[in-house]
DNA sequence: TATAAATGTTAGGCGTGCCTAATATATCCG
DNA sequence: CGGATATATTAGGCACGCCTAACATTTATA
């Protein structure tokens, strides 16, 4: 079995698309289909001649081998079920999800293609009481589109992945905190670590001076105070 | 702004992570992080100093500067959210759902990412009564795996994509179907495609010899009589 | 058939990103 | 302090994948 590059692979793919058309296959296509110049699918050509996927006579057209078949194939079939995913399930257009689907597919296990496959048949054969929930994802995007004044909500990918880290100079008084990240200058995040805030620790908010500067926090059992630009440098996470 | 290649946005990213443990990022680190050897780490760190992305001391530690910071937190964004939609929502296992976040978080676009994390705040806000369908997903995943005896709906993807493409000589006399495709050996589909059996035309199977060997098909009006194995390389889509 | 146009190939170069081997610096410890 | 050890850097090389310029071959056309 031969491991392709991400190239090679895109190579394949294009013959076997462009073998759709019914017409032969030549260096000229495939260097249009795939946005390169001539020497540089020649050289692909070799490449993949060597490896016995495809045929190719000099100065002739280029023919998948029973292997290449099979392995283009394979790249386009990733390719479809991606794309189909995108546009279909998740709502993107034809051509953004094209271009992400020829992305991805050399770089995406099988077993996750597999699984998508199974998403989409899943959406396509779920029971109609069960079945609003597509139409309901596809409401709720369109709903998110026209609400969304242009930037706002920017930030939704780390509101649905983060533990809600914030940064702990905005903790209230008497409220405690796990750290989870020291940030900030060299100088500083340093000092920081040197007194005791480190990952992992649990830090409890003792008191916040007027302007928020500076603030008195206890770290296993020591009362430290901290200038809201240090306080602001160390992310937290509340715990309850 | 910078663009950074796939290879440049794993050493930002693995900074950022790095910097997660609270303690100072070295090159070894890097190197171990990303199983590349310290030289491979030095000559990135020089293009990543060079970009403004990150500070740099000479046999010192490594720190993202305030640029590079917001660019790995986004790649870093990118992965955990594609983690966790493998994960949670496709119910893939962690380390798969890891491996592949972190290759295709370098080339998919962020409009598609955002609505991935879209999909994912549906899935957990979605109202009670339609909510059953990730349940009822997970099910049908458990059932998939139980019941498939390693191998048997291996073409899932292409069940999911296809046009229900077959071969011509396993067309029934007396139905109609349209040519998706025309494959075989160089001398086949060259005489398949001069006698007009090109994609897009609509075939008629007239007649099926007992062996199935020759058929009759009408194309354009015209019968013509073909060897099986010509039949055979005649993808095919029946039409109705 | 002769010439022009289109297409394909070779040669050589460049940037990226990895490696090994050798060397330089920093850190640890007796 | 001084050597042993850990870590970092430089130098040099290789594979890949793209490019341009120059040249070869095929195909179209007069
Ligand atoms: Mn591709
Ligand atoms: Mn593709
Ligand atoms: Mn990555
Ligand atoms: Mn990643």
């Amino acid at each position: 079995m031969h491991t392709l590059s991400a190239s090679l692979e895109d190579y394949a793919e294009a013959i076997w698309i462009l073998g759709l058309r019914g017409r032969v296959v030549r260096v000229k296509d495939i260097g249009e289909f795939l946005s390169v110049k001539s020497p540089s699918v020649v050289g692909a050509l070799k490449v993949l001649v060597a490896k016995g996927l495809i045929t190719h006579e000099r100065y002739g057209y280029i023919e998948l081998s029973q292997e290449g078949e099979v392995l283009a194939w394979e790249v386009y079939r990733k390719h479809k079920t991606l794309a189909k995913f995108f546009n279909e399930i998740l709502g993107i257009d034809l051509a953004t999800a094209a271009r992400d689907a020829c992305a991805i597919e050399h770089c995406v296990s099988d077993s996750t293609v597999k699984r998508i496959a199974m998403f989409i048949r899943f959406a396509e054969t779920v029971p109609d009481e069960q079945a609003p929930w597509l139409a309901a994802f596809h409401d709720y995007v369109r709903e998110s589109v026209e609400s969304n004044q242009e930037g706002a909500g920017d930030d939704l990918c780390e509101a649905v992945t983060s533990e809600a880290a914030i940064m702990l100079d905005m903790i209230p008084a008497g409220r405690e905190a796990n750290v989870v990240r020291v940030a900030g200058r060299k100088d500083i995040k340093r000092r920081l670590l040197d007194m005791g805030i480190i990952p992992g620790v649990k830090v409890r908010m003792e008191r916040v001076a007027p302007a928020g500067d500076p603030v008195d926090v206890v770290v296993k059992g020591h009362h430290l105070s901290l200038r809201k630009a240090e306080a602001g440098a160390v992310m937290v996470e509340e715990n309850g």
